[in-house]
This record gives structure tokens, C-alpha cells and sequence, in this order.
DNA sequence: GCAAAAGTGTTTTTTCTACACCCATGG
DNA sequence: CCATGGGTGTAGAAAAAACACTTTTGC
């Protein structure tokens, strides 16, 4: 930024009268189902109770450091996948005042999650959302179109995984993002020869599942992910 | 947002302290080369006079209209191509105090450009941006990082053409966007088969230039562009 | 005629897609 | 031995890449 010409660099003050926000998206996959983390909101008057998890930031805080603070308040870490998407600053999107919003949004594998949620907040499927509180079901939205993009052109589904998953968990998250289904072998091997995943030679424990048991793979590590850079005039 | 529990609704004063700026990167096509906007700052005591076109925003004015007033005020007209891309926040970003960014950027067809600029505006190669003031080279940096995937995925180049343009011009904006070059036989046939360029029937007035004169092609209008939703596990 | 830029044709290679089929397990 | 989910094979279609070649202009 920088002021114009015309702005009298005494009459600064005037200006200095705005908020800010942070609201983050969590999802993670549990049970074969995404989902998105919720909270209840006692503490004002908002007419719909249930919102993202977010909080003020404070004048000399950092976004990333009031991000850390929140997660760690929530769900007891930040250490996991989180990204800034964008920003929401419509005037009166909070009656409180001009309060602008960082949205956030974060991909956490369940079974990275040890301490038990506390009684506001809730895990809740991407399909069942109720009412949110403020515009936080335009949030929601905006984000997910993001997390969509992401799938697509970055490993982002290794964020939602345990260390050792098995391909079928890629593809229900697939399946379930974008509301279709997918031929498995074809995707398998997509997966396979992207060279992101290793097999470990472990399988499955069978336990009330059915069928043959599936074989665990881990993400592999590579000194140096091959940046395919086409130049494709192909759009989506 | 919302204010977590732990905050005193009384004492929310406090936290409205910050300003916001706007700050746009402005992107043209003249001369076969791609250029951004700078305006030199003459106001405030920068150590690097130069950098993009900003304003801080008034606490009652939406983003997009401070974007519109300071497009007029420089260029003259806010009729074209922008977008909100992302907001920098870092603390001590501004001398001036807590103040954050909203970082635009634009695609303008530089025949659209009327008025000549004013003296404290000038076009600038991208190839060759001197020192910027602030964290103007920063916001450059990521903003372009923005358009080249706008260039892969949306129809953006159309957006920095005349209304009748040659394929040879597409194809300069990606070679310069990208660094690299392209088989121009293979690209031309991808930007036909791609349903979004339409022949005219004329040619390019033939003033100084080489070689046969080229077709002039125009966007065509589409009632319904096919989005293509294919899911691909093939990341760039 | 020659250079330069525009534009066409064709062959090879690679990548998708569809779908048939085999494997391992529990009941 | 059958249902269920895991996994492999393969043939045809489509898309991408490589590159030789033709056309139209100015000089």
C-alpha cells in the first residue's frame, strides 16, 4: 500500500479505527467422511450458535501467531497443514464494527488429534452443514472450492492421512470432494505413477472389514519433486 | 471471525486500531512486452521512491470501491479485468503503523489506455523492476506467481488484448510469462481447438513488419464455456 | 530470390478411458 | 463357495510433442 497524494500524513489517526480476524476450516477425514471442525458461540448474540473456530487478533499480533493460538486452544495443535486463503471484509459483515477476516484453512489427519474435542466444538460432515453464524457458510464455501483446487493440483490429500494409509482413503476423499465416483484402477494407477507413495509391504489389520486385505503405503519422500510445468492452453 | 470466549465484549476498543490499504499490480502487453504499473512515491520518506499504485482504504469504504477510485485516479477508468488476490499483513510492514494490505492485480489492454499517464506513472518490464519500496517487490513477486496460473487455467490472456489481436501476440505473453519457448505450431493449434478465439477474415495491417501478414483472430463468445472437471492426480 | 514471419501436415509417443478379469479374505 | 473389497491387464481413443514443409509478404 502507500497513501496518495492527497492524504495528510497528520490526519493518519482517522484511519486506524479497523479489526481483524482469523476464522479457520479444518477438515479432516474420519470414519470415511469429511469433515469440518464447528463451534458454538455463546458469548454474543449471534442469531445461528454455530460457527468456524476463530478469534480477534490482537494490534500486535501476527496473523500465523493468533492462528497458532487458536489451533492450539481448539484442537491442542497447529502443528499440521494450514494455509491463509483469503481475506473477507465486506462492511457489515460484523456488527460489532469494521472487523475484516483472515480466513485460514487446515487439513488434519484424525489420528493426529489426541486430547478429546471440548463440549463447544464438533466435528460435522461437509454434506450437513447447518446454518453457520455471521457469513461463515460463504466462508465454508469459498474454502472448499479451494480445498477442490488443491486435490487437484497439489498433494494435499496427504494431509488428511495417517502415515500409513491405504489408496482406497485417496479415493473416498476424492469421491467425496467433488460428489462423484472414480474408476479405481485407473486412479490407483495415477497414484502409483505420480510418484508421490510407496508401498511398505504391510497390510491391513483385518479387523470387521471385508475383503482382501489392503496393502498400507506411505508418502514417499523425494529430494526433489519433479515440477512438471507445462504450458497447457486448458482450462477448467 | 468471532471473539473467543475469553475476550471482554466491553473492552473491544482495543482491538480496532489497524488500517487497510489497497495495492494493485497492474499488468499490460505493449510493444511485445509484458509491463506492470509503477508510481513514484514523492509523499512519504521511502528509501526506494518507486513502487505499485496503493491507497489506504476509508474506514467506510469497501475494498472494491477504494480499487475503483484509485484505478481512476491513475489510469482513468477501472473497466477492466481485477482481482482480490491475497492480503499482506506483516507486522512493521509500514512505518506508519499496524496497516494491511489488500493486494489486487489487473490485466489492461493497453489500446484501452486513453489518457496519457501522469508523470508520476510509468510502465515498467517485468524482466527488469528495480527496488520497490516497502514490500512492493514481494507483492510483485507472488502476484505474478498468480498470473501465470491464471495464464494456464483461465482464459486470462484475453484480458491484456485488443479486440482483434493475432495469435502470434498469445503466444509472446506466454513465452515472456513463462521464460521459456514454445512450438508455436502445437500452441496455435491448442488455442484453436480450444473453441475460445474465432477468425475474423482480416489481416494485420502490414506497417515495418516482416513475413506475411498475420489473421486477426477476436474472443469468441460463448453462451456456455465447457468446464471441463476432470480429476487428475497429476500436480504441477 | 531470399529472409522472415505465418500457417499446415504428418508421424510418433504418451496419456486417458473403459472394462474384463484375477486375488485374498471372512462367513 | 460366495460376496466383498483389493488389485492387474489390456486394447482403443485421444491428446501431446516433434518437426518437416508450405505460404505470403518486403526488400
Amino acid at each position: 500500500m502507500t497513501t496518495s497524494s492527497t492524504i495528510n500524513p497528520h490526519s493518519l489517526d482517522h484511519f486506524f479505527r479497523g479489526a481483524f480476524s482469523i476464522d479457520i476450516v479444518l477438515f479432516t477425514f474420519h470414519n470415511g467422511t469429511l469433515q469440518i471442525l464447528l463451534q458454538e458461540k455463546s458469548d454474543l448474540p449471534f442469531e445461528d450458535k454455530l460457527g468456524l473456530p476463530g478469534n480477534l487478533i490482537l494490534p500486535n499480533e501476527d496473523t500465523d501467531q493468533a492462528l497458532e493460538k487458536l489451533l492450539v486452544s481448539t484442537i491442542g495443535t497447529g502443528n499440521f497443514y494450514t494455509k491463509q486463503l483469503r481475506t473477507f471484509s465486506e462492511l457489515g459483515r460484523h456488527p460489532l464494527g469494521r472487523i475484516i477476516s483472515f480466513a485460514y484453512y487446515g487439513l488434519v489427519p484424525f489420528e493426529q488429534l489426541t486430547e478429546p474435542l471440548s463440549e463447544d466444538l464438533s466435528w460435522c460432515g461437509l454434506e450437513d452443514l447447518p446454518a453457520l453464524s455471521l457469513d461463515h457458510n460463504e466462508i465454508v464455501k469459498q474454502v472448499t472450492k479451494r480445498f477442490r483446487k488443491g486435490l487437484l493440483r497439489h498433494p494435499r490429500v496427504f494431509e488428511l492421512l495417517p502415515e500409513k494409509f491405504i489408496l482406497s482413503q485417496i479415493i473416498a476423499i476424492y469421491e467425496q470432494a467433488f460428489g462423484r465416483t472414480i474408476d479405481k484402477p485407473n486412479f490407483r494407477r495415477q497414484v502409483l505413477t505420480s510418484g508421490l507413495v510407496e508401498a511398505t509391504g504391510e497390510f491391513k489389520k483385518t479387523k470387521n472389514s471385508l475383503g482382501r486385505p489392503a496393502e498400507l503405503y506411505t508418502r514417499k519422500t523425494m529430494e526433489k519433486v519433479s515440477m512438471k510445468d507445462k504450458i497447457h492452453f486448458n482450462f477448467t
